[in-house]
DNA sequence: GTCTATATCTAGATAGAC
DNA sequence: GTCTATCTAGATATAGAC
């Protein structure tokens, strides 16, 4: 088998543990296994266990990237913030092991504690970006105090919702409908400050949604 | 030393440990090392790591229970509340390892993980209750749906506000100020639904506490 | 109750043949 | 590139002396 197709079985099959079993309940063993290979294999294709967890992480940052990058003076309509999150969400259900276990591996692996710190800061200036796009077209009516803590709870939820949900149910956000919960409770933050006629939008959105799940 | 006093040390140890470099990061030896005493004798006391793991809980679930213990039919004051989640946020701040590394411990130790969901519960209990008594007086205005949505909202915040400040700032909980943010978040999300006096009340109280930290 | 010494086990990782 | 075999380290846990 080629070099880079054993790669990629390696790191696809260390995702799905991953995220079924958790990342610390996984052993390269496991792995190896797994996928049908030997550990030696795998050592060749990997130099640790954190250097698979790592590249993970490198290919969900490449795909998170885009979904960060805010237009500065666009305004946006409530269908294209719903589907914004609806993206972002999606790609975290796709890596969730990350968020499950954000503390340890964070507290293991330097790089990718950093990563993330970067990635947070790149998700609370996206969402700063966002609100004040909607607070200049006057949808938005919200002092700077209030600003600064709905930006933390939004950033909470949009950080730790995928650990919040596996306490309730066993899904996370494999299902469509996890989804459509998690995006519904973010945009609630949000409705109390926005004024009547892009409120009213908002509100229909969301229900709309919520009926259909 | 009295059998109690050993077990007692071994206890508020691994707290101390567990606390500081997380859990996954702290072996039987190290706790050992660190209350000087032999890893034989730890193992006397305690059967095994996941042993202290589950009494630490227990201590933890005594002081905890109290707090969600609200009574149905009292309106509380701006103040109460404030104070109330002031002593949730302390002492889940004392038991900190149990909130950073809540999926890895619920997967591994089954009786957490039913002990946790129920504490969960038990808090949502509270929180609904809470609102339902402003609701009845008046003072808070919010429709079914919203309601759940934010009380998800509320939960997630209280579950999840210490491995979310740890990714910041090295702090968590352990200051004063560190706490005050927390709660004013949280409040943050009750107070677009509140009415006029009410509201007002909430807003300067939280203006103090943010203005004193 | 406490210690020292040690057993057991598993996960991560390497060496060398093919 | 891949395998088999093996090493190492460290963590959990036990045995038996004191």
């Amino acid at each position: 088998m080629a070099k880079r197709d054993t790669k990629e079985l390696i790191l696809s099959t260390s995702l799905g543990l991953f995220n079924d079993l958790g990342e610390p309940n996984v052993s390269t063993n496991h792995i190896a296994d797994e996928a049908d290979i030997s550990p030696g294999n795998l050592y060749y294709h990997f130099r640790s266990k954190d250097d698979i967890v790592i590249e993970l992480f490198k290919r969900f940052l490449t795909r998170f990237q885009p979904l960060t990058e805010v237009p500065e003076d666009q305004a946006l309509e409530a269908e294209d913030l719903w589907f914004q999150l609806h993206l972002t969400f999606e790609l975290k259900g796709q890596f969730r092991f990350l968020y499950r276990n954000l503390s340890d591996l964070t507290s293991r692996i330097p790089d990718l504690d950093r990563a993330m710190r970067g990635l947070l800061m790149r998700e609370r200036r996206a969402a700063i970006t966002l609100l004040s796009g909607l607070q200049r077209n006057g949808a938005l009516k919200i002092n700077p105090q209030e600003k600064d803590m709905l930006v933390d709870n939004i950033l909470l939820a949009i950080t730790y919702w995928i650990p919040y949900a596996d306490i309730f149910d066993r899904q996370g956000l494999e299902e469509g409908s996890a989804q459509v919960e998690a995006i519904a409770r973010v945009l609630q933050m949000l409705i109390p400050y926005l004024q009547p006629p892009t409120r009213t939008q908002f509100i229909a959105l969301t229900q709309n949604y919520l009926s259909e799940s």
